[in-house]
DNA sequence: AGGAAATGCTTTACAGGTAAAACACATGCT
DNA sequence: AGCATGTGTTTTACCTGTAAAGCATTTCCT
């Protein structure tokens, strides 16, 4: 199902028709002597993900959460227990000093709560008011019903698949713990 | 192609241990009743998009650019021409301030140059230096043979699927202009 | 011609992230 | 015990992006 060119059958009704295509041909011109094939791949993840945070951000917004801020109370949801900033930090992938900053702010709103460890006066554990649970659980339907409809633009089967290659791809990229030297 | 839960077999020998996976599963226990298709999709795509560009920004950093700075010079580059400060702004997809700090510093570094338009004195006119254009020429291979490489973990039949679908749903999320409202 | 509106770019005020240092406490070694 | 080292979290200084306001200039309309 791949041509020569390594661009599927699949994408034959818009092909070109992204502005990364357009971009790749413009280095092509430039450069014909590079190869050009990660830009297919890699720009257009960086600019699906750019125009999907977009259009996904604005359900939360309304709610007056960031991202990042959905993402921390939406790891406290979903794990079901306390979790400790170091902990957080795992979860949402961002920095220690980042999450510090959004307990600071999600716990202003009554949102989270923390308590000391009883052992170790170092730790802190972090659990969901009230309020905060009923916040997530509030957002998430309409979030993922938005998502949906962003997604609706393309096949059932074309989701499935690109679902399975990411998890493939995405799957790889993290047991490689270690960076690649360049 | 696809099984009825939409998972390609594609993916079957990593089916599962990508982290997407594990929190989708975290949320199907605490709520069961919803359709967390959306997630398997936009949550790689988020997830793929922070990991590729922590490993693509290496060759850049070692140059001294961030990534955005490049999205600028290779603007310039690849479009061979001249750009207004507003014509950048479409290119990287950026908001106009954000263009100027970053032609600012460009300027100073001896990156790029700017000249006033003869006509309408609002418009400036920037061009790379042969400093900046010997900069990116220099950048450009190493970056793609480390994206090759970072590309490499899966098989090239997938990249190409991957690329095709991914070129599907950003051509047809760049066409609808208007933002979904939710 | 002349004022209102539009356009191109920059500035300002601010939000939020990071890296590195700082801090508080725990743990291990001798 | 007592001190070095390690760990969990926060603080600091700084960088970069954005939204909104500001400025200069052009264009449109009568």
């Amino acid at each position: 199902m791949t041509a020569s060119n390594g661009r599927p059958a699949a994408a034959e009704d818009t092909a070109g028709r992204d502005t990364v295509a357009a971009v790749v041909r413009q280095w092509q011109a430039v450069h014909p002597e590079l190869d050009t094939g990660p830009m297919e791949v890699i720009g257009r993840i960086n600019r699906c993900a750019a125009l999907l945070q977009q259009a996904e951000d604005a359900p939360l917004r309304r709610a007056g959460l960031s991202r990042p801020e959905f993402d921390l109370l939406g790891a406290l949801r979903r794990t079901g227990h306390e979790l400790t900033p170091s902990e957080l930090t795992r979860e949402t992938y961002s920095s220690g000093a980042a999450v510090t900053k959004r307990l600071k702010v999600l716990t202003e709103r009554g949102l989270v709560e923390r308590r000391g460890d009883t052992r170790d006066r170092r730790v802190a554990h972090v659990r969901l008011t009230d309020a905060g649970r009923e916040l997530v659980d509030g957002i998430l339907p309409e979030q993922l019903a938005y998502e949906t409809a962003v997604l609706s633009v393309i096949a059932p089967e074309g989701r499935g698949e690109l679902a399975g290659l990411l998890a493939d791809l995405l799957g790889r990229l993290e047991s490689r713990t270690a960076g690649l030297r360049g």
